[in-house]
DNA sequence: AATGGTATACTACCATGGCAGCGTGTCAAC
DNA sequence: GTTGACACGCTGCCATGGTAGTATACCATT
């Protein structure tokens, strides 16, 4: 059973890791499904060891939770690892964009143009999908300009508990258009060379998410983990 | 061979990776040795595969260089790192500094002071591990009272690069006793309840290691791998 | 002497086996 | 009905064996 895409390049470690952590991002694996080393290894059709390997570096990054002798299972949508990361990514990614906006050039401007060009299409289309991934690359160029690579990665790495709660908003009405929006004002001030006014666009596109959050009045539900061993609800 | 501490609380790969990286950040594998599982796991007295967790675990942090099927090298202290890591906790920790002023209490209050006390009786007593000890020990205090306490991990996994500096750096004339009166300005501010004071006294103090990296002329030497394997160099 | 081919030693990577620890179900004793 | 003891099954953890891939050393060829 070889689900995993065939890629030679990389260790099976990191591509469990990746298909992991896309199937509970996504929602596809919900909070507290069970994950056990053999059931994986089973379903991904690799040995256990680099299905271990990447049940650690998940739980590292607060994804699941490892009880030895006991079980793994997906950890549920915190607010508190939400805030947290909320925290981490807003006074990291500002940072970014100010010595993005120092060091932008046309060609990077241009990219981040089309790119809010196509966000509209996919907004007249409901494209969800396709949204989050143009979302994505957006932050992802500004970042690149800044060159602060490193810090970057830190903050992908932190923003996963927002991811989760994003697969959700993104159904919400009119979500996308007001999104698109902020994304405008940040492009802007970065074309018009004014590092405070993107910096303080981008605080405040970031902090939708807390709104957001309590729009949705996530809860703690399924903070402690269940009292019977429950499988994976995968259909 | 069993050199590590018996604790049977925590995973062996997690007891190997707190092992190796004091020996990377204190110096005692200089960069570019080589580490292998084989060899590790000997030294150490476990098996291949929590030797081999951890130095993935290394690898993710920037400690050590994995190349397949050649070797596990001890990374450079590449210039890079350090100013990226200095980057990253600046803006982390001067944020997290001012929510911690706003919710101190005087039972930490007194714990900073007293920490201060003790470090200004290292600095007479030359006793720079103590010193690094209660150097630590500070910033975590501070850390723990902002209430953020992943961001505060994420700054530490950031700072092991400092580390490596610093290591050297504690060792320049009249060196501990200027970082000494830096924290002294940062806990009268917090003393004070002073957040953007404070704030800015640690701004200052963390930019130190920039003059820091400057006054020891760290090159980017050994910052490719040496033409010829090379055994690690341990006394 | 310079070069090309090959054997070999060593590496990180993955697969698999064994094990101690924990949860749960069963059943006897009260 | 309640409680306690015990055995079983499952889990994650660690040890070990096998393998593909790389770099080096060696030697034949030119």
């Amino acid at each position: 059973m070889a689900i995993l895409p065939a890629n030679k390049q990389l260790r099976l470690a990191v591509q469990v890791f990746e298909t992991v952590k896309e199937e509970i991002v996504s929602g596809a694996l919900p909070p507290n499904a069970q994950l056990s080393e053999a059931e994986l290894s089973d379903r991904l059709g690799v040995s256990r060891t680099p299905v271990r390997e990447a049940l650690i570096k998940l739980s590292e990054d607060g994804l699941v939770r490892i009880i030895p002798q006991v079980g793994t299972f997906v950890a549920p949508i915190s607010i508190d690892s939400v805030n947290e990361a909320q925290f981490i990514r807003e006074h990291l990614e500002c940072a970014l964009i100010v010595d993005a906006v120092r060091r932008m050039d046309k060609a990077t401007l241009r990219l981040l143009q089309d790119n809010l060009e196509q966000q509209e299409r996919a907004v007249r289309y409901d494209d969800w999908d396709k949204f989050y991934e143009l979302d994505e690359a957006l932050h992802t160029l500004l970042a690149k300009a800044s060159g602060h690579l490193q810090t970057w990665r830190i903050v992908q790495q932190s923003k996963v508990h927002m991811d989760r709660v994003r697969h959700v908003s993104f159904r919400m009405p009119d979500h996308m258009a007001k999104l698109t929006g902020q994304h405008k004002a940040i492009v802007d001030a970065v074309a018009q060379g004014d590092e405070v006014k993107a910096r303080e666009a981008l605080r405040c596109h970031l902090r939708e998410i807390i709104t957001t959050v309590e729009k949705l009045g996530l809860s703690e539900t399924g903070q402690d983990l269940p009292p019977s061993r429950r499988r994976s609800a995968r259909s």
